[in-house]
DNA sequence: ATAATGGATATTGGATACAATTTATTTTAA
DNA sequence: TTAAAATAAATTGTATCCAATATCCATTAT
């Protein structure tokens, strides 16, 4: 973070990554079907933009795995098939508890006390509330590690899914809750080893779950 | 308008992935300095496209490392530090074993077969067949693995670096020889460990001689 | 002399229109 | 009915234009 209030008046991000978190929103919360296909003049006409940053973002959606395109075809949105959430839940849980354990060294008693804070404050948050302290929860595990590529595919493949776990896996911020106690009684006692442990067996049970609920779901 | 006599680029494949492979091949060749600015107008002339596809492949270097771009300032040819080289070969050996013990359960008789086949054409070739030989070699240990997102990890940081450590490692040919020989033989007794610990060595030896030539290079 | 200020200039980000290419659809013909 | 041809639709790429912004350079103030 900067040291300086945000003092710039306007927006100063790119239009590209702004149509790129719209899409990707809309993907996630459904309002395009599977498979759907995304034609750019009608997109560029609904979000207000011309066709250049609905093109750019399509790409950057590309590679997050959330629509497939193919030349002269466009973009479609991706079906996403239980090999590529068992996908996504393992390589999150080889890249985290990687990053997570390269983080450890570097380390503050800040940090670490910043990040038992969070933990805290998950206990009595709602569903809402939690969504959101969990994702900067596990970003402040990574994000120290020094390690810019490991940090930017973890960014990609974790955007290429809903985060919003706790809606659907029955009592998930219960258990989460339990397994970041573990974890973050490890970082407490400098337990590399044991912290990225826990790590693995955190994302690993719920991708395990969440694989569980989309088979019920599907049947 | 636009004279198609002297095309630079073949038909076939769409236009911003050719110029992106252009421009790479130059960085990574070095025919352009470390930081220089990447003017989008005169790399659109010098290649005989217009700007679309220049911007389009730029962003495409900047995900793969070897540019950087900030809004406004465009893009500058990326400068390769001790710690980037370090990263890259970490994340290889770390996801490259990874894509190689998946490969392993879906390996055929055919497979193991050409993989020993690569590795023996590799003993008597010339340093320009190796290096192409060695790419193949590498993509036949971990392309069966059924993970796409992992696939375009390994492929996203191995472009990020020029596959050239032949030509700057004293007696890199024998030593991967050596050390192909351990994992191909370990592969052809289905020894999924070991395999992907002998090559996470290879990967990892390769990387630390590739960092000490860069050190002494710049000392 | 040096730092800050304030334009010119160059470059990028984006919009728009249009041509070319490929795919999808419909119509026509055997 | 089926196959070929014509048509429509969508994407890719080009050319141009404009606005926002960065960079450079000369001028001014301290």
């Amino acid at each position: 973070m900067s040291k300086h209030k945000n003092l710039q008046i306007g927006n100063r991000e790119m239009l590209h990554n702004q149509v790129c978190s719209i899409l990707r929103s809309a993907i996630l919360r459904g309002d395009f079907e599977p498979g759907e296909r995304l034609v750019q003049t009608e997109l560029a006409e609904m979000i207000g933009v011309s066709r250049m940053p609905i093109r750019e973002a399509l790409r950057t959606l590309e590679i997050e795995g959330l629509v497939t395109m193919e030349p002269h075809k466009g973009a479609v949105v991706r079906v996403l098939e239980k090999e590529d959430v068992e996908e996504i839940y393992e390589l999150r849980s080889v890249l985290e508890s990687m990053a997570l354990k390269k983080s450890m060294q570097y380390f503050t008693e800040e940090d670490r006390k910043l990040i038992k804070q969070y933990h805290d404050s998950m206990i009595g948050a709602t569903t809402e509330e939690y969504i959101e302290l969990n994702k900067e929860f596990h970003n402040l595990l990574t994000s120290s590690c020094e390690s810019p590529r490991l940090l930017g595919f973890i960014n990609t493949i974790s955007r290429g899914l809903a985060q919003d776990t706790p809606l659907v896996i029955p009592g998930q911020m219960e258990k989460s809750n339990k397994e970041h106690e573990k974890i973050v009684q490890a970082i407490l006692e400098n337990d590399t080893e044991g912290a990225a442990e826990y790590l693995v067996e955190h994302i690993h049970r719920t991708g395990m779950e969440l694989v569980k609920y989309l088979d019920e779901k599907q049947a």
